[in-house]
DNA sequence: TCGCGCGTTGACAGCGCTGTCATCAACTTG
DNA sequence: CAAGTTGATGACAGCGCTGTCAACGCGCGA
């Protein structure tokens, strides 16, 4: 191997610089207090002159702190969904100088546990971050509670109050684009649920219900379908409720994937969306603003909650008490082509 | 901090167990010559009886082999593509006891090249997987090679022959792609250019011409845009195409985020597809296949590619002579609903 | 005045592994 | 058969840091 670039500056050049014991610098660079101001600022300065960067793998193998989060996700997700998680979860690691290691997951699977115990101890993570809806799993929430390894869930069904968790008000706003085509006159409208296992699927339906609530109209288990959060089932989902002798006006979908798989079904039938068939759908992935009608959606603030979940997952790793969000973040209503008011029926 | 699980096996166990020196259970885990086979059964044994596994944080301070892959990647990226090469990479990193870090770039950027260096010196790295178009940054590049950092690069324009990388017959694809078209009796074709940042944007174009040229089709340099491989340069590229006096009756996207924007322009304008215009895309992502009509494009095997890159990457690192494979990875033509004959004008 | 407590600092061991070099037995060779 | 060679194994230092504990100086109350 070719030598290259300057000698490593360890603690010990550090201390020599500033004049005072490793053991001083060790305390400064890890913010420890029993430090007197003069002190600190010698070493720290000591530290700026030589681009001291202290060593992680001595630090992990002394201190036994790995300064590594975990991220366990399920692989199948909609990406840009994932996307959103992993840019918010790297910048709390960045900001706090942690690595974030990935261990996707594919379910279901008989094996999540050994996996997820494997990830755990093996790659060394003293938290993990789980978004949905790996935070209603419980062989994976089991296993880590056992092994101690402390979590941040977001958006989890049956938040744990010790855990630290984020969430959104996804039920409101399902409410919000429910009631939006409500407005718009619909009466008749179709809802395509999310997958049983997720646990946003349950809150956006309760959303819807109350909507229709609130406005007088008579719910009708006739107008839900199940679905499962991916094209082909909203696809299905469709189908069946056009199939209906009397058929929604318009088409509330769980997420935008399964909304795509409503538009798709309409022009299947020749049907002209907004002017037959309104249709909403969940999340603002990249694909409803390309889809034809651009979809009226839901956009959740992914990153942001991924920020604040991995941020106070490190920051209780770094035993600070911390405690969840009370308030949950708020979704933004995303108007676009896909609805428009009811045909009058004169 | 609460006490828990069994106490942390090491190597003095295992060697104890074995009737072994630690060096020697040492030579056994990392798979050293000048052990006899009978000493290496008795180590792998006591080393599966104890569950026993190194500890990296350990085995990096005193071997100076940090175990790390980088992933440096543009942020802004479709994510598909990045999902592939995601899960490419972290296949190859696990069937190889090595972990992944990620560096997300924001481009254009004029502090890239000290993004870059802070990751690959502070974040230990021993090499870093460059996909496309990373590969073709100098920025980027220079720097690494000047830090000494193996590279492996997905795509790149100007394969390094010391450096790992691996490629794809996109160019061939194209031809293909443009071929189905040409053999439905399409002659003015029109063709969307890619990022001009991005090698395969050049490599595409040729192949398109080489499609012309090969069944005698004369090219027109008005039947060409360029586009930035994002949906709204799709939209303006297809826009000013179908304004021409002479509009083509088919046009190839360089990839499908543009052929999106080609199928919403064609929309807004109620021409049908494949009816009025056929539209080809390229890279098979999640979107093709949920657009309406659903797309005719080219599947990469990315995640292969990626795979094979930064297997050849930690191999690499691994003291073995490594060398890029010789034949690209194929391109496969799927082709859906978005392509049909051209209309006769009898 | 002495003794005590507190805030600050340093000496040193040791985290679990790998690199270096010594050792030793078993061969080979002239 | 002595000397040299080779392969297998072990002893030990040390990677760069943090935890532990001791030492020191200073202010304060009795």
């Amino acid at each position: 191997m070719a030598e290259a670039g300057p000698k490593k500056v360890t603690i010990f050049d550090v201390a020599e610089r500033a004049g005072v014991s490793i053991k001083t610098v060790s305390r400064v660079v890890n913010n420890e207090s029993n430090v007197r101001d003069a002190t600190r600022e010698k070493v720290l300065g000591a530290i700026r002159e030589l681009r001291y960067k202290p060593n992680a793998a001595a630090r992990e193998l002394s201190g036994k702190r790995s300064r590594l989060v975990g991220l366990v996700y399920e692989n199948a997700q909609e990406f840009s969904y994932l996307k959103d998680v992993l840019n918010g979860t790297l910048d709390a690691c960045e900001a706090r100088g942690y690595s974030l290691l990935l261990c996707p997951l594919a379910l279901p699977n008989p094996d999540i546990a050994a996996r997820v115990r494997e990830f755990a101890t093996q790659a060394r993570v003293e938290g993990i971050v789980l978004p949905a809806p790996l935070g209603d799993v419980p062989a994976v929430t089991a296993l880590l509670r056992q092994l101690r390894i402390p979590v941040a869930a977001i958006a989890p069904k049956d938040p744990q109050p010790e855990e630290i968790n984020v969430r959104c008000n996804d039920g409101e706003a399902t409410h919000s684009l429910a009631e939006v085509l409500i407005e718009q006159g619909h009466r008749a409208i179709g809802f395509i649920k999310g997958h049983p296992d997720h646990g946003a699927s349950a809150v956006r339906f309760a959303g819807y219900r109350r909507a229709l609530e609130r406005h007088g109209i008579a719910f009708s288990a006739a107008l839900v379908r199940q679905g499962y959060f991916d094209f082909d089932s909203g696809m299905t989902a469709a189908s069946e409720l056009l199939d209906l002798a009397e058929p929604p006006s318009a088409i509330v979908a769980s997420n935008d994937d399964m909304a795509a798989g409503v538009l798709f079904e309409a022009r299947e039938r020749s049907l002209s969306v907004p002017g037959d068939l309104s249709v909403v759908g969940f999340d603002d992935t990249q694909i409803a603003s390309r889809l034809w009608p651009p979809l009226t959606t839901v956009r959740q603030p992914i990153m942001q909650m991924a920020e604040t979940a991995a941020r106070l997952l490190i920051d209780k790793l770094n035993g600070e008490a911390v405690q969840s969000p009370d308030e949950p973040f708020e979704c933004e209503v995303v108007i676009r082509n896909s609805t428009a008011p009811m045909p009058s029926i004169t």
